[in-house]
DNA sequence: GTTGAAAGTATGGTCGA
DNA sequence: TCGACCATACTTTCAAC
């Protein structure tokens, strides 16, 4: 992890990695342009620098009986330092707790929840959540579509005039 | 897509792969315990099913010049269904914006944005979403940190007694 | 970055439980 | 039907330039 400029061959890498994790290396190099070996090479080093932080395949949670996503905002009690912590620790020990993020403003963290069904995330609510030290209110929303679902960053608009933002 | 029943060893493919999908598929047969050429097929038949949707790099957003992750809950002046359908084609157009979900409740749409820097946010906020028709508020949340960010489901809760949801 | 060679992997065919 | 084994083509990866 560094300060190792990029140069556009290693920002189309990594724009292809993001969008097939599991294209051939040799697919990959046609893609950029360059030959096989230098290019598994810059992967490499991408990986080691941390540019690519990992490899994943995406499930259908639906398929999967991961059948509801509940967004949780959640305020604490108290936001000293350790106060907060110990509430993020709690929260990587929830596995339905996909993501949790520290945000500004009046909630503390918002938390992505997957569970098989409503039931399920209700009495994680309650006996789980809602319950943890330190918690002052939880509000949740029910997601009923993903509208989009995209992962990463958008390189589109790195090469394009930013127009649509 | 379908109601395939998946076994032990399909649910075991796609644990190791929603961990690490650019796996080699030796070493994936390895770790479920068949050979290679079984373990292949499975892999296809559940990539044609739409069990697997894809395979994706995760990349360093910060480190590439993402440095802001925004949440913005965005009410609608109408919730008719082709104003709804409207507004998410227009979020889909929207490069920042990397999530869009439907939800319950008051607020009609939870929008993960990642941007540059809080300028560039700004400027799509107050530019195209906020802007946008049928647009009757938008709140924003700036993520200070992610305490957790995990993709997919918790295959980890389902060959445990979940008790720790 | 290129070339070329060695080792490892993917994948179709075929057989047997 | 599904997995094992085998054979071939393709990919990865290293060494030399």
């Amino acid at each position: 992890m560094s300060g190792h400029k990029l140069d556009p061959i290693d920002r189309k890498i990594l724009m292809e990695l993001q969008d097939d994790g599991r294209m051939t290396n040799v697919e990959l190099s046609r893609r950029v342009g360059i030959s096989a070996p230098p290019c598994l090479r810059r992967v490499r080093s991408l990986e080691e620098s941390g540019y690519i932080q990992g490899y994943h395949a995406r499930v259908n949670a639906r398929e999967l009986g991961y059948e509801v996503m509940v967004f949780a905002m959640v305020s604490l009690k108290s936001q000293a330092g350790a106060d907060l912590a110990a509430f993020e620790a709690r929260a990587r020990g929830w596995p339905l707790v996909r993501e949790c993020f520290m945000l500004n403003g009046e909630i503390d963290f918002l938390l992505k929840c997957m569970a098989p069904n409503l039931a399920a995330f209700q009495s994680f609510l309650t006996d789980h959540l809602t319950a943890a030290p330190n918690v002052a209110s939880v509000k949740t929303s029910l997601v009923i579509r993903a509208a989009k679902d995209e992962p990463g960053i958008p390189f589109e608009a790195m090469d394009t005039v930013a127009d649509n933002a």
